[in-house]
DNA sequence: CAATATTTGGCAACCGGTTGACAAGAGGGG
DNA sequence: CCCCTCTTGTCAACCGGTTGCCAAATATTG
């Protein structure tokens, strides 16, 4: 308003007319030097609780907000952390998603969401350009390779998801657990052979399920044996399903649940009953896995817990706490549903 | 490097040691002014061929990238856009949430995230906070009253999906064709009778929907009843199957897909069988609708076009161009499935 | 009450770009 | 050959905070 020059400048400045107050107007208001506005509203007791509660009076009389650019300039802290998922249209990761966005939001901090279409060169290329705008950074299930992601640790704090990397902070489901009450579950319902059916290569996660999977058989004494997927969807389960009939399995646990979801579809479509004939299991109890019959029976991952624990862990980082040298490992439990269970011979 | 001072700040600035590149680097290394190597990297012609060679090679050589933060100060653009969505957990969203992201990136923009958890005054608050750190906001089905968002609206550009606001750039799905088509079909097919279970009274779209249910029913010469549901979810859809059966209706319409979901698992579960004694139609076509049994029929509703479309016109505002002054409609359409079909009397 | 220790507030530089105003240099016309 | 116009690069101010350093004000202590 009382910027000269306001008629010279034709309407340019996308903020509207009003542009907010700044610290330099609560600073005449309350009759103090700038400075001393921006100390008494981020520095703790800097400032005599007199002048504080002046400055803070003018600050909510003039509704104020920080901007958060200017803050950021100088000090490179933003208040966001950046998110990168393989694939948005995966499930899997919604529940990543929230759990990011609620812990980071109670903790003010804005989620900024990217991904990387499964593939490693867009993964860098988004994972650099967000890394210069975001406090810390966290990858869920990232496609790309491990010193890519030594890198970007080593400029901002970085947590991953759904995969261990040495040095890094990573947050990882612990499948044994669930796997081998699944195989035990299955060993009691009267099953002797097992079908496994493995996700994409490059998934750090299919090689520990599938070694999951062949510890618990051993150790369950049933047969175990590995059969290969075209890609992680409803589709590829369907396309696996004659392999696995090959197979003499009857039953199977594949590498997640739309895996399973299509497999159960096309074998039903084929005239097999679930389970009576061939039990399945999946794999993360995502989304709808409860929304078919039967039920689909599950090793759950806590990916919501994922979402969280990598936050907590990377505003900790960015509070000067260490980050574990361990990675985080979160429990995985059997969820027992109706497409698993005794095999009527 | 170069910087005097350097050994009197202690490691303090969080981002790593190689702080990188400015243009006052480039501009050393190019032998010109710094305000040159801006113009050169931002605007289009403003400098001599040779000379935008020379910084352009410069900027390659220190692998520059523009830091976001010292170019939103002056301009107020951020290259960003908020989405604010009522519910991260409904798998509505999704979709959406897809299609913004995606066009975004495409047009190098980062999507910020953040969800109002249901409540007007959550939605408020995280609309306000973000509309200062983006260059344009899209709300997906917000919850907040019509002034709250006209005055986001004056403020900088925004872009409302499933909802029609006069004076704001809306993307709404026409339901009519879809309703109609569901409609007719029903008639077809032997029933008389139809009930349409409502979602939440705020909700724009259980308004617009019913209306349509009611407009093609009497075309269709179809008996039509509104039933109401607790919460729009697949609990909400068992609690009001009870509802369904005494109202005698053969075929049902519900609000959303989850709604269906829950009603027909609770009708089945009863004994009824779908579609031969009752047919069930949802809306949206989420994510999961095909996995039950029967896959679930349901008026779809291109989500993520919606996303998309309300990106675009985000981005066209920024650009200058004028906001379209009608909503925008996109089509909805019967996705006949398994879960409705002839009346077996 | 003077001398010293501790608060508290102000000054000014800085973060890294953008942009209006201007001057030097290049090119064109009379 | 001179004057005028157009191009191209430079200067300097600015965006809105943060923070090191210093001095004034206040509190503490002998």
């Amino acid at each position: 308003m009382t910027s000269p020059g306001a008629a010279t400048a034709p309407a340019k400045r996308g903020r509207g007319e009003k542009s907010s107050a700044t610290i330099y107007d609560i600073a005449k208001l309350a009759g103090v030097n700038p400075s001393t506005v921006s100390r008494a509203l981020s520095k703790p007791g800097r400032v005599s609780a007199k002048t504080q509660k002046i400055i803070e009076d003018a600050a909510a009389e003039l509704n104020y907000q920080v901007n958060p650019f200017a803050r950021a300039l100088p000090t490179g802290r933003t208040q966001t952390i950046g998110l990168i998922v393989a694939d948005i249209t995966n499930p899997t990761f919604f529940d990543i998603i929230r759990g990011a966005e609620t812990t980071g939001s109670a903790r003010d901090y804005t989620l900024v969401l990217a991904e990387s279409a499964e593939s490693p060169e867009t993964e860098v290329t988004a994972a650099r350009r967000l890394l210069s705008t975001v406090d810390g950074l966290i990858l869920a299930s990232p496609r790309m390779d491990d010193d890519h992601i030594r890198a970007l640790a080593a400029d901002k704090p970085v947590a991953v998801i759904n995969r261990e990397i040495r040095g890094v902070p990573c947050v990882v489901p612990d499948v044994n657990k669930g796997i081998s009450e699944a195989v035990r579950s299955l060993a009691a319902n009267g099953h002797e052979k097992l079908a496994y059916v493995a996700g994409p290569k490059q998934s750090w996660m299919t090689a520990r399920r599938w070694e999951g999977v062949k510890a618990a058989c051993e150790w369950s004494k049933l047969d175990a044996v590995r059969l290969e997927s075209s890609k992680p969807t409803v589709d590829g389960g369907r396309q696996v399903a004659r392999d696995v009939l090959d197979s003499g399995a009857t039953a199977v646990i594949t590498y997640n649940d739309l895996l399973a979801i299509g497999l159960m579809q096309e074998l039903q479509a084929g005239g097999m009953r679930v389970p009576d004939q061939i039990s399945i299991v999946g794999f993360d109890d995502i989304f709808g896995a409860d929304f078919t019959t039967p039920a689909l029976t599950t090793v759950r991952s806590p990916l919501g817990e994922c979402g969280t624990r990598a936050v907590t862990i990377l505003l900790d980082m960015l509070q000067g706490h260490d980050a574990p040298d361990e990675a985080v490992r979160v429990e995985t439990e059997l969820v027992v549903r109706g497409s698993s269970g005794r095999l009527l011979a």
